[in-house]
DNA sequence: AGCAACTATTAACGCGCGTTAGTAATGATT
DNA sequence: AATCATTACTAACGCGCGTTAATAGTTGCT
C-alpha cells in the first residue's frame, strides 16, 4: 500500500531535479550531464526500485511501447490453432529485445471497422500486426488511412498495407507437383479455411494452377473447404470419401486440417500412403511425429513473426515510406505420407489395408 | 496526419464543458445531466469519431484496462504448446465482454524478480495471470507483496496467491489407476516438464501415489522428465525403450509429449496398445484424432482461463480479501491407446508388430 | 578585466483525461 | 422576501512524465 515511487522521489534522494533524472534514465545526450551526477541518479533509482509509470510515459512521449497483434477470427477457432504459438513465440522473442509489449486482440468478423478505429485512435499501441486477414474485411481501408504503422501477415491484393507472407500459390503448386510427379492424377484438395481468407484462396489457386500446367482436369467435386480446425478436416475428408469421387491423393492446405483428414481416412479403412497420399501445409512440429509422418510445406511461424516485427519496427521509426511486401521462402519436406501411386492404389472400401484399421476397430 | 480528437473538441462541438463530456461518456450518474445535453454530447462524440486516449485515461483514472498474462517459459517452449491457444481463446473471449485488453509477457527463468517488479510498478496492467509457475520462482514473494491482483494458473504450495488449477495429483492417480485396472503392473512415467514446474511434480506425485495404493513397487528407472515439447517426448520414450526396463504401459503427463512418445514407440516397432498402453494428460483437441486415439485426462484450458479471469476480476473490484483457490474437475477419457494387458503384452524388440513399422521403412 | 563559448542544471509547460469543489439557476419552503 | 434544497453544469487541479527555454557556473581567449 506504500505510495508509488515517482521520479520526483528519485530526484529528491539524488539531490537533483526531476528533469535531470529523466535525462539520465532515458539516456538523453543532447544535454550533457556530469558522470558523477548520473551515477548518483542511477543509484537513487535502484535504491528506491523506481520504475517509471507506463501510462504517464506513454502520455508524455506519445509512445506506448506496445504493439498489437490482431486476430480476425473467433476464439473457438483460436483454441486449436497449432500455428499461433509459433507466431507468438517469434514475436515475444523479438519484442523482448526492445522491451516492448504485445497486446493481443481478436476482432469478430463484422466488427472490424469499429475495432480498428478504436485501436488506432485510442492509441493503446504504437503499431499493428494483422493476422489471418480476410479479403472481405471492411476495416482494411480504415487501417490504410490511419496514421499508425501496420503490417499484415498474409497478402491482401490491391491493398497498400505492408505485408509479410509466404508465396502461397507457388508453395501449393510445389506440393501438388510433388503428387503429380509421384504419378497421381486424381488429386483432391481440402482448403485450410473458408475462401474469404486470402491464404485459402491462394493455396487453392496453386492447386488449380499445378493441375492445369500438368494437363490434368480440374474437378470441382474434389475440392472441399475446411475451417482451421481438426474437426473440419475430419468432416471434409469424410465428405470426400462418401462422395463417389475417385482420388489417390489429397492436398490439404493445413497440417492441422490434414490430421483430421488422417483420422477420417483411417476410420474409412484407407491407408496412408498405400491408398491415399497426403500432403499438408505449414509443417507444424507435429508433422514429423505423426504416423505416418506428414509430407508438408515448411512455413516458419517464427520467421514470419520476426520478419513482420522487423518491418513494423522500421515503419515505427518512420523509415520506408515506399511500399514493401516481404515474401518468405517455403520448402517441400517429403515424408512418409506421400508415395508413388502403387499397385494397390485403386481405392475402395472393400480393399482396406489391415494395417491402420485395427486401431479403430479393436476397442 | 489530422490532429487527434480530444474530449475538448467534443465539448466544443456540443457546446458544453469537457467535464460534462466526461460525465456523459463514462456514465457518471452522481451528477445528474439533462437527457438532451447527454444526447448532444453523444452525437458530437460520434460525429467526430472520438475515442478517448487510453494512456491519458489510464493516467488519470489509475486503471489501464489491461491484464497481463505472464508465461514463465522461454519462447522456444511456447512455440509448440498446443495448450496455450486454449488458454488464450478462453481469456480473449472473457476479456472482450469487459472490453479489456490482454498483454502477453514471457519472463526468462532467472529474471523473474526484476520482471515482476517492473510489471507491477510500471503499472502497464491492472492485474496479473501467471501461467506455468515454477516452484523455485524467486519472484513470487514480490508478487505476494505487490498491491496488484494476481491469479496463478497452477498451484504453488505455501503461497498466499490466489490460484486456479486442476487437481493434478488426483487426476494423475486416476490415469494410473485406469492402467492398473487394465492389469498393467509395469507402468512407466514421462513427466510433462521439468520438476521445478509444479504441475510436473504433482502429476508425478499422483503416479507414485496410485502405485503405492495398489501395492506396486515404484521403480525410479521407469520415470523420465520431458520438457513440454514433442521432441522431448520422443527422446524420453526412446530412452525408456533403450533402457533394459520392462513396461507394458506408460503414463505421459502431457498429450503433446505423448505424441512424441507415440513416434518413438512406432519407430521401435512397438504397437499401441498391443505392446504398450499409453495414457496422456490435457486432452488436447488432437487426442481424439491421432491413431490410435489417445486416452487422456480432460483439462479444459478455456475453463481454466475463464475461471482465472473471473477470480481476477473479483480481486480487481476489491472483493474477496480472503484466500481462495479454485480447483477444476478433470475426467479420464478412455480411448484406443489403452487396453487390457494382452497376450502379446510382453515387449521386446524382436517381437515387433508389423503394423506400424511399415510406415517407417517403406520410403 | 571583459566577453564569448561552453557545460551542467532546472523551472515550467503540456500530454488528455478524471474528478472535486464550487457556481449559477430554478423551484420549494418558511 | 429570505432561506434552503435541488438540478445542471463548469473551473481548476492533479495524475507522472518528457521536453523546451532559460539560468547559473565555468573555462578560454583577447
Amino acid at each position: 500500500m506504500s505510495r508509488r515511487v515517482t521520479s520526483q522521489d528519485v530526484a529528491d534522494l539524488a539531490g537533483v531535479s526531476r528533469t535531470t533524472v529523466s535525462f539520465v534514465l532515458n539516456d538523453v545526450h543532447r544535454f550533457s550531464i556530469r558522470p558523477e551526477t548520473a551515477e548518483k541518479v542511477r543509484l537513487a533509482a535502484q535504491q528506491l526500485a523506481y520504475y517509471p509509470n507506463a501510462s504517464a510515459k506513454a502520455l508524455a512521449s506519445n509512445q506506448t511501447k506496445n504493439i498489437g497483434l490482431i486476430i480476425s477470427r473467433a476464439p473457438q477457432y483460436i483454441a486449436s490453432d497449432p500455428f499461433l504459438p509459433q507466431i507468438l513465440s517469434g514475436l515475444l522473442d523479438a519484442l523482448k529485445e526492445n522491451s516492448q509489449g504485445l497486446l493481443l486482440e481478436w476482432v469478430e468478423p463484422g466488427q472490424q471497422l469499429q475495432s480498428y478505429l478504436e485501436l488506432t485512435r485510442a492509441h493503446h499501441i504504437d503499431g499493428i500486426i494483422l493476422m489471418t486477414p480476410r479479403l472481405d474485411d471492411p476495416g482494411l481501408r480504415a487501417l490504410e488511412e490511419a496514421d499508425i504503422p501496420v503490417v499484415v501477415m498474409g497478402y491482401i491484393p490491391g491493398s497498400s498495407l505492408h505485408s509479410v507472407d509466404v508465396d502461397n500459390i507457388t508453395a501449393a503448386e510445389t506440393a501438388v507437383n510433388h503428387l503429380l510427379e509421384l504419378g497421381h492424377r486424381s488429386i483432391a484438395c481440402i482448403t485450410n479455411a473458408a475462401l474469404p481468407y486470402t491464404s485459402a484462396t491462394q493455396r487453392l489457386e496453386g492447386y488449380k494452377s499445378a493441375l492445369q500446367k500438368a494437363g490434368v482436369e480440374f474437378i470441382p467435386e474434389l475440392v472441399r473447404e475446411a475451417d482451421f480446425d481438426i474437426q473440419s478436416g475430419y468432416r471434409q475428408m469424410k465428405s470426400l470419401i462418401e462422395s463417389a469421387q475417385e482420388f489417390t491423393a489429397v492436398f490439404v492446405a493445413s497440417d492441422n486440417v490434414a490430421l483430421g483428414a488422417y483420422s477420417a481416412l483411417g476410420e474409412a479403412g484407407l491407408s496412408i500412403p498405400e491408398d491415399v497420399s497426403v500432403v499438408g501445409f505449414d509443417d507444424i512440429p507435429l508433422a514429423s511425429f505423426v504416423t505416418p509422418t506428414l509430407t508438408s510445406v515448411t512455413v516458419s511461424g517464427q520467421e514470419i513473426a520476426i520478419e513482420s516485427y522487423n518491418l513494423l519496427t522500421r515503419l515505427m521509426r518512420g523509415e520506408m515510406p515506399e511500399f514493401r511486401s516481404v515474401t518468405l521462402p517455403t520448402r517441400l519436406i517429403p515424408r512418409e505420407s506421400s508415395r508413388e501411386i502403387g499397385r494397390r492404389g485403386k481405392r475402395g472400401a472393400e480393399k482396406k489395408s489391415a494395417k491402420f484399421v485395427s486401431c479403430f476397430n479393436d476397442q
